[in-house]
DNA sequence: CCTGTGATCAGCT
DNA sequence: GCTGATCACAGGC
């Protein structure tokens, strides 16, 4: 089995995501939808260059990138290329499938199709913080594993951005009732 | 289906 | 001071 190659563009590596198993802490699930941001993108926190929150943006590939939205909710990044480059994909729901017992108790949610559906609910269910900004995403608390069969994959213009709004940066699994909004075709 | 709003804070100007 | 890679909830159609 393959691993998944973070020294590849972040729009490679949100593509290759779809259908790969996340767990932390041994909680977690299917991958169906994420987003590619990268130096050149506006969108991008990495955009303005190396700062205090994004460093590990700048730093090695296969690393989280890990930080707080509208004050709430924390958000799972997985950084991609070339050390320096600033380039990263949001992880932004996932198909519940370990630990759901304890993720429902985390978010108070007993919809399974809202579990993990959208950044913020994700990063809750899987007890995402600081701490994990800048862990190796080969080594515990995360596990990754690639999908094991071909995946169907679909894609659309990423969500709540006000900048590059029409870059279809934004991937899903085709079908898949666990992504935060439908996809259009 | 849609739109509006409060929550809550790090980072930036 | 303002913005934002969000969410939950309320209300209107």
């Amino acid at each position: 089995m393959r691993d998944i190659d973070f020294s590849r563009k972040s729009l490679q590596v949100a593509r290759r995501l779809i259908g790969a198993t996340l767990l932390v802490d041994g909680v977690g699930g299917i991958i169906v939808e994420t987003e590619a941001y990268d130096r050149t993108d506006p969108a991008s926190h990495s955009f303005p260059g190396p700062t205090a929150r994004n460093a590990a943006m700048f730093g090695p590939p296969g690393r989280a990138y890990v930080y707080l939205s509208h004050g709430i909710h924390w958000c799972l990044n997985f950084v991609c290329r070339e050390q320096g480059h600033g380039a990263g994909v949001l992880i932004r729901a996932l198909e519940p499938i370990a630990g759901i017992a304890l993720m429902m108790k985390r978010r108070r949610q007993r919809d399974l199709r809202l579990l993990c559906a959208g950044p913020g609910r994700l990063g809750q269910a899987l007890a995402i913080t600081r701490a994990l900004n800048g862990k190796r995403l080969d080594e515990p608390p995360f596990s990754l594993r690639p999908a094991a069969g071909r995946v169907r994959v679909v894609c659309g213009p990423r969500i709540g951005i006000s900048k590059a709004v029409d870059q279809p940066w934004r991937f899903g699994l085709a079908e898949s009732r666990y992504v935060s909004r439908p996809f259009r075709r």
